[in-house]
DNA sequence: CACTAACCGAGACGGTACGTCCCGTCTTCGT
DNA sequence: ACGAAGACGGGACGTACCGTCTCGGTTAGTG
């Protein structure tokens, strides 16, 4: 997350320097990946000098995170009030498979840095894992007061199990579709 | 894959060079991590030339995948041969934890890697995902046969289900335990 | 010679980096010869990183020029100022070959580079060979004048053959003594 | 030059090796220039292995000074036959230069190898120099038999002046042209 | 209204790893 | 013992980033 050391005292920041990284650090990364964009190309992208970057994050994987963290927790919040039908963990999956479509691979990169980082991967955990569990487990508990999922099941495995091979196929570059979709909610679903 | 142009003409490759490089590349990354692993020193730890190794192999990532894909499938074997038990997949799951301990932070660097070069993402899941994703298919096959997991499972989603879970742990830093591995077995476990 | 981008924005080049990184090459290059000495080698004598040589001279030959060429220019004119004696011709022939039992070796490497390298040519003949032509030229019209050689001598030419002969035996590594310098001084004496 | 070690015993060496090999050097050198040529690239446009050239002369340098001493020794045999007419000095000079129109770049190369390598510097004198300078000898104390040079005249020392001259512009990328050789000339040529 | 402290851009700093190139030697097989 | 072929250890090269530092200049709030 973004670092704000402001004492009250000197010239205040630039309030348009952070979002101008953000999203010279977001287009970028899309346009040509993760390891391909140097801190100095979103510096130069952003028109500010890398020092401003450095001031504001500790690195290129901090400001990365910020820059698609911020969609993410729109989605969460979407995922997490409707998730409808007979099949609502089924319908959780297919959702989050279909917003990893355009994020997919900065996560990935994302992903790949916090084994590289441990401060990183906590910061990681932290702001983008739990959030997600937490819903996901939200839904399964719901899923389970209605009967759609058996009654003993262990729900934090079952968020493992589904987030996990979520990961598993998006970090391999395997397909994340309907089908795979359907196939894990069929695992956990109450046999009738 | 460590790559073997031989054409039969000139000097044959040493063959001492190749498991001098993959045992230093070993030790080196248990040692010091993989990043903080160069070229240069794996070379210099084999005692060979830069040269030589690009000679065999198209960079680091490639190198460290071989040296510890060795290894792998020999463990992959010995899960493979012996699954016994009463619950046979989580005592698949427990040794896999197990064999984690030493080799889970070079395989997490390997994953990295993956998400950065598209390349070596299919080449790491050929020689290391697909191996351990059959072993793991074939315990679940001879459990669904001996009736310890419901005969209607869909062993691919399960497969995935587990691994993902796995490598889901693994890559965020949180523990690989027995309760962990017992949770995932009792997912998939047949309602007596 | 070295080049100087300054645009005025910026932090500004380490005045100490150009002296320490010229002495470090000049030293090394007397010590070691100029194809024994590499530029980490110099950089890292210097206390320097690498790229900021490359940000002042585009190579070991600039640098090593401008190494010796600072030390020339101060002895030219030396030279030029003190040309006394009956043979003032010899004298300066004299001066100049004791000059050389220094600087000799590294000056036959950088006529050595010039043949490699035509831009490095064009700069050593600028830095090097005009200004020391120049100082020739400047003895022989006042010898001219004073009758000591004859007053239709073609001073550019015996400019070229003097000098030239200075070269053609330093480069084929025969001695510069005073004999020589007696010898080519008394081709272009005046008949008396 | 080329070093000939054959004992008698064992297969002799291959007689269309050495002239391939000297032919490409000459072909690549004028082509590419000396310092954009590498062995391998000699070794490969005559059809034959690295070693095969290392078993004949120690390295590049002395290959590429046979390369083109053949010619010059035909050269200096037809210079010496014929100096005529009013100024042979001049002649001389002029015929040289021509000569040079060719093959003065790879010379350059050579005389610059010379700088960097002593045992190869001394190879070139005996090869290169010594030959010339006793042909231009010989035309001077011609001329001075026959009155086109004082009678007094320090023979070497003029040789060094003539040659030197040459070769201080043809090193220094400068023009070799008549009215230089004229100039040359007429700084040696007896007063009338 | 000056002072001052923190900001800004720009870009140089020491350092490190990379991948390429070539060197001169060595090692195979076939002739 | 030669030949072609090509791998060997070694080392220099020039490039690319990294994260830090240092300029001159700017922009508020404070004295």
């Amino acid at each position: 997350m973004e670092h704000d050391l402001t004492t009250g005292s000197g010239r205040p920041r630039d309030a348009e320097a952070s979002p101008a990284l953000l999203e010279a650090a977001r287009r970028l990364v899309l346009e040509k990946g993760y390891a391909a964009t140097s801190i100095s190309d979103i510096a130069a992208a952003a028109g500010t000098g890398r020092q401003t970057l450095y001031r504001r994050w500790p690195g290129k994987a901090q400001l990365i995170l910020d820059a698609f963290a911020e969609h993410a927790s729109d989605q969460v919040d979407d995922l997490h009030a409707a998730a409808p039908g007979p099949d609502p963990v089924r319908e959780f999956l297919r959702r989050t498979f279909r917003a990893l479509d355009e994020t997919g691979p900065a996560l990935r990169s994302l992903m790949a840095q916090a084994q590289l980082d441990p401060a990183f991967c906590e910061l990681f955990r932290q702001r983008f894992i739990v959030p997600r569990r937490a819903a996901l487990h939200a839904v399964l508990a719901q899923a389970r007061d209605s009967g759609s999922v058996p009654a003993d099941l262990d729900l934090d495995a079952a968020v493992a199990a589904l987030f996990g091979a979520l990961w598993y196929r998006l970090l391999l570059g395997e397909p994340l579709d309907d089908g795979y979709a359907a196939a894990l909610a069929g695992l956990i679903r109450a046999e009738p």
